[in-house]
RNA sequence: CGGGGUAUAGCACAGCCCGGUUAGUGUGCCUGCUUUGGGAGCAGGAGGUCGCAGGUUCGAAUCCUGCUACCCCGACCA
């Protein structure tokens, strides 16, 4: 068979971009950093969505939109947020163009210029707040608890499909709370949600945690993380939840009435996860071959290839492969019967492969006359041939076995590659030849953490969750550590 | 924003150093026939202002200048 991808062995950013474009999912487009989702990629998008979207409902959020604007004084309110993104932001300075007086082509109308600039958002939590100002008044407002789905823009230097992007799809949610305690737990809670999402359907174990003080959000008091490792034993930080403290409240003046007739300030919180779960999800499973998708998140769960000779066999077929089909959409199995004769089977197999369609079948004449097909698995690529006789109850439970096989698979890696260190020296040469996740104390400060990034690129994915901590010695300065936490090298 | 590279048919590339027929190869596309259980074969055909703007020259894809875009490596970052 004729590789279409470079094989990761032999570059795996190379594999990633090969694999990203054919199997159609994405493109660069003609504007510097900014990608096209195609349908099937942005089908599997769709997907994510509806699945989140549920979840997000289920715990209580509704669904609501702000602008992509923002004014510049809002943006410039809280110190670390601006510090953050400063340097990543768009601006829209003017609002009309003109006919170039010199001759061809269209101008900027120097008349026009924006009394205050907007910034396009990078995220939204300044309008948010500036709203929610007027939306505040008793303790009865709250909580208010809302998401958005949204596209913003950071200026990126460098970019790389779904992975970083300058314009990225996103959902970002938003609450205000009266305690503390209650946005903390919302805080936790929507970490908890990403963490499911991310096992259950993406079939990507996860690491939850809390980010150190120099990879937190800005403007956040505590980010929240969940960590994947990918197949390169590269960390991804596939999804965040922040305790904003009343940081925002404060700057937009958000207050309420407490019960007892106190004004104060609200409690926030914000998280999000993006288009680069998708990023995530190639990074997780993929083979030289191509996609491997879990059955909950892809587009077409079973493709059914016909194979013939004549016209007439393939109408038969076609028949058998339609009765199938409809079996097994009432197990709300998604089907796709492939009866284009621009492709030959071959073909088709391979592109299905591509894709990352888990389930295959193939009907020629023979198993017309033996009333059986053969079914492929993609994360295994093996194939068996199977009487059609309860095929749908079959596939219907394959499916959730190929769910958890290749959550599995990822598992088990995960567990290969995350190795416990004591010493600095054991930390790089492990970091060197292995990868992955290092479970290693830290002293806590802010320099040990720059140190070890200066030197060795690994950075403190999360202090994690961890409900039994082992207490121990800095591997660098010697110094009293409360747990170990996580090192990678990260995307 | 530094360092390197690339720009020629839908896509992937050769040609450029050393200027000179009608700019070529693979793949994809169109037509026909044969094929179809792992990316089919043969025959015929369509498709290019050689990234853009100048310059040198009798003549430029090729040499010179400027610009633009993209890719890779760094710094920055979800």
């Amino acid at each position: 068979m004729a590789k279409v991808l470079t094989p990761r062995s032999e570059s795996y950013a190379q594999w990633y971009n090969d694999l990203v474009i054919k199997a159609g999912l994405a493109e660069n487009s003609a504007v510097r950093g900014c990608m096209v989702i195609k349908p099937y990629g942005y089908a599997i998008w769709e997907k994510m969505q509806r699945v989140l979207d549920d979840m997000f409902k289920e715990t209580g959020h509704q669904n609501a939109y702000f602008p992509l604007f923002i004014p510049k004084s809002f943006f410039s309110k809280e110190a670390d947020h601006v510090e953050g993104f400063a340097k990543e932001c768009a601006v829209v300075t003017h609002y009309r163009l003109k006919n170039n007086p010199d001759g061809k082509g269209v101008v900027v109308d120097p008349d026009a210029k924006l009394e205050e600039e907007y910034i396009v958002r990078p995220t939204s939590e300044t309008i948010i707040w500036n709203t929610y100002r007027d939306w505040i008044q008793s303790y009865r407002d709250l909580p208010i608890k809302i998401n958005q789905w949204a596209n913003v823009v950071r200026w990126e230097m460098r970019t790389r499909l779904f992975l970083r992007t300058a314009e990225f799809l996103w959902q970002e949610g938003h609450t205000a709370h009266a305690t503390r305690e209650e946005a903390i737990e919302e805080a936790e809670t929507m970490l908890k949600v990403y963490a499911d999402f991310a096992e259950k359907y993406m079939a990507m174990p996860v690491l939850q945690g809390y980010k150190t003080a120099s990879e937190r959000f800005a403007g956040a008091v505590e980010t929240l993380t969940i960590e994947a490792l990918m197949q390169d034993g590269k960390a991804l930080q596939s999804g965040t939840s922040h305790f904003l403290g009343q940081n925002f409240a404060r700057v937009f003046d958000v207050r309420f009435q407490s019960k007892e007739g106190k004004e104060e300030f609200v409690w926030a919180t914000s998280w999000g996860v993006s288009t680069r779960l998708m990023g995530a999800l190639i990074m997780s499973h993929s083979d030289d071959n191509g996609l491997v998708l879990p059955p909950k998140l892809a587009p077409v769960q079973v493709v059914i290839v016909p194979i013939y000779k004549k016209e007439e066999e393939l109408k038969q077929i076609v028949e058998q492969a339609d009765k199938i089909a409809s079996a097994l959409k009432k197990h709300g199995v998604s089907v796709k019967v492939d009866d284009d004769d621009k492709h030959k089977p071959g073909w088709k197999f391979a592109q299905y492969e591509l894709q990352g369609v888990p389930v295959r079948l193939a009907i020629g004449p023979r198993d017309l006359q033996n009333g059986t097909v053969e079914l492929a698995r993609r994360d295994t690529l093996t194939k068996e041939v199977l009487p059609v006789e309860g095929i749908d109850n079959r596939i219907a439970e394959l499916l959730d076995d190929i769910q958890n096989n290749i959550y599995q698979r990822a598992l088990n890696f995960r567990k290969e590659n995350t190795h416990t260190v004591d010493t600095y020296d054991e930390f790089k040469k492990v970091l060197n030849e292995k990868g992955g996740f290092i479970l290693a104390h830290w002293d806590g400060s802010d320099e040990t953490e720059e140190k070890i990034k200066q030197e060795t690129k690994a950075t403190i994915r999360c202090i994690p969750i961890d409900s039994n901590p082992e207490p121990g010695k800095c591997m660098v300065t010697g110094k009293p550590s409360r747990q170990r936490v996580v090192f990678a090298v990260s995307y």
